[in-house]
DNA sequence: CCCTGATTCGC
DNA sequence: GCGAATCAGG
């Protein structure tokens, strides 16, 4: 954006006129990060924030580092069973419930209660919000309830003939 | 998800 | 100085 004073005349026209920084920048043909980024360097940004900023500040300033990808809640999934794939031998608990689910946000309660011990078969989507663990009380010594167990630990049968 | 404005920081 | 990426709230 060449921001020329006819420009940020027009912004500031506007600005006044009370329209929203996307709109702004819709009129504009800028993105609204340019309206907002330039009505902040020019000192006219008034308008009220839907953010409050004073009120709870901010505990952890996070220095924006790049953030290495958290362990992909994925991994606590069993694998899902397909019939017909050369199954392993049952490798019965996947080795996870050692170290602490890092609590990611975006992941409110999508994991499962290790310590709760109850089962952590993954219902829905991994990442979307109706995200959870099926939560029943698992079948002593693993990590599913019965009905989960059942479908987590399929027995390989011997596929010397219908390997396919 | 959509929206809002605010801030950061590599360019 | 610029503005995309990100944050943070509705």
């Amino acid at each position: 954006m060449d921001w020329t004073a006819e420009a940020i005349e027009r912004l500031k026209a506007l600005w006044a006129e009370g329209h929203s920084t996307a709109e702004i920048g819709r009129r504009m043909g800028i993105s609204k990060n340019a309206v907002v980024g330039k009505a902040h360097r020019l000192n006219l940004s008034a308008r009220p924030s839907p953010i409050r900023r004073d009120a709870a500040p901010r505990p952890a300033p996070v220095p924006r580092a790049p953030r290495p990808v958290p362990a992909p809640i994925q991994r606590l999934a069993p694998a899902p069973v397909v019939r017909a794939a050369v199954a392993p031998a049952p490798q019965p608990v996947p080795a996870v419930a050692a170290a602490p689910v890092p609590v990611v946000r975006g992941f409110p309660s999508a994991r499962p209660r290790l310590g709760a011990r109850s089962c952590c078969w993954p219902i829905g989507e991994p990442g979307t919000s109706g995200f959870r663990f099926c939560g029943s009380e698992p079948m002593a010594g693993k990590p599913y309830c019965t009905e989960h167990a059942a479908l987590a630990y399929v027995k390989p049968r011997d596929r010397r003939e219908d390997a396919a």
